[in-house]
DNA sequence: CTATTAATATGATATATATCAACTAAGTAT
DNA sequence: ATACTTAGTTGATATATATCATATTAATAG
């Protein structure tokens, strides 16, 4: 029996980006030649809703967070680690800027490439193409996820789901150094940060996390799985 | 200067389906060949969440709604209307089961198509790939404003919001018979039915909408928009 | 044509979560 | 070292919205 995916609030899948494997030398030759590297610091903002999108955007090394400004504030989409593409969805010919803007949690490198190269390849290489599809599908599906969780969980449910994605999916660790200040932390969870506050001392005084600072150690995993799941 | 992605909770771009312009005659009698019409009667499921996804669909005719169901009950993605291509998004290797359902909001003429017929002819043809790009990230792109109208808004602003959407892109006419209950308002728009209902009669009250029964008629659309914005 | 179920409607109450205020601790700059 | 800003914390209060109860009306079935 095939597993319904999975809906968590989190971020991309953990599988790294092949599409590039799938070029001929002399397509990988033009990316190469029609990019740039860049590195942003942490805050940084890598690139701007509503500007020009002129390139696609590879994150090499780093944390950034995908995020929607509006009259009502910010939302973020999705948070992409390290080794993924990013701004796939400015790909639409009807659509001549940046859906959304992306910026770095942490020192952040990234390639920037050329878009119109992207699509000239895409309209070239099919194989490339579809494997553009499989990782804009697997994004979107994450997104999804995140959706579901922010408009039908509550804040205990959101709060444990995050607590875990950024546990099992971007510092793969039980204890790990939380590089987000409550006030990110709040933002991702979609709640205030007097809220987050209250709600990581209350998952502390229940034995299912420990905390000293930053520093955060998941010890009962199954619960804070069940909150997240019925939360 | 380019106005930045409007963002509203409704549904897909007004645009049609092109993609199957790009086919040699030969991929399209593959299609043809391969795929199956059927029509769904109001209420319908047309493919549920968690089962195999062994077609790609394109809704003819009809009104449909995708959504997302988990323990806290169902969410609603996004609604599409006729000349569309619905379930994209399972076009991805590492899923094989549909990560969403799809229901009919009336009778509707749906085209199944066989999915690794729609996978092969992906591989093969570059130009229609990158078509089947810009249709996923025109939907992902709109969706993504649901989310943020789901997320950000408050309840005047997202019912607002929704009869704007059906005003516009749906029946395209200020005046329209609702053809969805309160209640499937009320899920389409984040909120119990009773605020739907409370809600619905004070804009009645203030003087933004008309009101008979199922019909709906738009008399201030300016201020529904300011509160769809601001509220 | 009556019975039954679903849709619409309205008021009272409950509750999750935001907001506001105030204070401490920890960085950061002068 | 001292001022100053930002992050973290706690408690009191406000509020949007859900929940519950209960009619009324419309639709559907027997």
């Amino acid at each position: 029996m095939t597993k319904a995916p999975e809906i968590n609030s989190c971020t991309v899948g953990i599988d790294k980006c092949i599409c590039f494997d799938l070029l001929t030398q002399e397509q990988n030759e033009l990316i190469n030649s029609n990019s740039v590297d860049v590195e942003f610091s942490k805050g940084e903002t890598i690139c701007k809703q509503g500007t020009f999108a002129t390139h696609i955007i590879y994150l090499s090394e780093g944390l950034v967070k995908v995020h929607m400004d509006g009259t009502q504030g910010s939302l973020i989409l999705k948070i992409i680690p390290n080794e993924h593409l990013i701004a796939l969805t400015a790909l639409f010919d009807g659509n001549t800027v940046f859906p959304y803007s992306v910026s770095a949690y942490v020192r952040s490198k990234v390639k920037l490439i050329d878009i119109s190269i992207f699509k000239k390849i895409i309209n070239e290489n099919a194989k490339f193409a579809y494997e553009i599809i499989n990782t804009i599908n697997s994004n979107t599906i994450q997104t999804f996820g995140r959706f579901y969780c922010l408009t039908h969980k509550q804040s205990y449910g959101r709060l444990a789901d995050i607590i875990l994605c950024l546990s099992e999916r971007i510092y793969k660790k039980q204890i790990f150094e939380l590089l987000l200040t409550r006030k990110e932390l709040a933002e991702l969870s979609g709640m205030t940060t007097e809220n987050v506050i209250r709600m990581l001392k209350k998952f502390k005084d229940d034995g299912l996390i420990e905390m000293d600072g930053k520093s955060i150690k998941l010890l009962n995993k199954g619960l804070l799985k069940k909150i997240s799941d019925y939360g």
